[in-house]
DNA sequence: CTTGTCTATGCAACGAGTTGCATAGAAAGC
DNA sequence: GCTTTCTATGCAACTCGTTGCATAGACAAG
């Protein structure tokens, strides 16, 4: 289980609740992790009488208390024991991918719309990694030399941005693909719908 | 759940048993998509008694009987469904990222024969994509005139293409940092070992 | 003649991940 | 005054996915 790997490696970076947590996952570390909030209160009460977190009961004013975990000792070597260990490279699951396929067997022309949809997501997504690298590492607010800790950030960043590109450009050639097909009629066995092509 | 359609898809493009699928699972729609031989025969089984899935005894000699299963009209129509709704963008779930910023708390170094590994997976799986891309696709035995469906896995598979050389150049680029930072010492509070960079 | 591999299917148990719901005070807008 | 939104935590039920194990005949290598 990686979770509570990105758990340690980010209350390494900085303690917080399991609020915190979530929305750092809705943020930076969810460029490459995803968690809802209740896997991770699940897993921080596991961690935590596991003795591999320690708590701390945070009173607020103006809003309800919170519990400020941290990593404890028997924690860092938990993370440094997984680091020395060799992982499985990953495997796609691409829903999207399954879809094009499948499109064989209906009607190719009404995935467009979809395709569309997702480029705009994913072009979203690379402008807000964009403005992220611009914001911590390489506009003129960022920290002059970067710690070892901001570059490993910065590279992972990078992946994000890379992996947003191509998928980008992928789309492209779906919606290319699917626009020629439509052209030259379809087929599967669908129903044909006459489909005027959108803006690219 | 969308193994179940990639079941459907797989069993249109050629029906098979939960053995072959598994096998499938493993080459073409394993570009995509992954399972294991146990999640494919609970869910063939639930599919059949769901009336989407039809089966077919067929006895085999030298080896045993096998269960061929194909897409029932039901199965055809419950695709379809699918096929025109909408569905969630991807997010990543990358186990070597958060290995990366974890190994700002650790030795940096000590990750570089890991991300070489892993540079090696990807590297192999490439050549394979681009083997089958060749065969089935852009080679002289490929068929001339690609119909429909082959146009669509072609897309896909140049997906599969995209996605492993975009892996590779940031794997290069990840190997690039972790040795930048150990040219300059380590730092983060972890180990330090003496680590001869493996020739690249 | 034993061990290992390949085809082929399956159960049982567990762990990971999602969805729906509940609570509860504070602030902000209508 | 009412609804909505934000912070903050949590339970219960469910589905999805993985791991270990079992069976069983055929075939190949040592």
């Amino acid at each position: 289980m990686a979770l509570e790997h990105a758990i340690l490696v980010s209350l390494l970076e900085k303690p917080g609740s399991g609020y915190e947590l979530a929305r750092r996952f809705e943020r930076s570390i969810g460029y490459f992790w995803t968690a809802t909030h209740q896997q991770i209160y699940r897993v921080l009460k596991r961690m935590e009488s596991e003795g591999v977190l320690a708590v701390r009961e945070v009173p607020q004013q103006g809003r309800p208390d919170k519990k400020e975990y941290s990593v404890a000792g028997p924690g860092r070597a938990a993370l440094s024991r997984w680091l020395h260990e060799p992982i499985e490279p990953e495997s796609l699951r691409h829903d999207l991918a399954v879809k094009i396929r499948g499109a064989a067997f209906d009607d190719p022309a009404a995935l467009v719309d979809e395709v569309e949809r997702h480029h705009r997501v994913h072009s979203d997504r690379l402008a807000r990694y964009l403005a992220g690298e611009l914001r911590d590492f390489t506009g003129p607010d960022a920290p002059a030399p970067l710690d070892p800790g901001q570059e490993l950030q910065h590279v992972v960043l990078r992946g994000g941005i890379a992996y947003e590109r191509m998928t980008i450009a992928w789309l492209d050639d779906v919606l290319a693909t699917l626009r020629a097909l439509g052209a030259t009629t379809g087929t599967g066995g669908g129903p044909q719908g006459g489909h005027p092509g959108p803006s690219a």
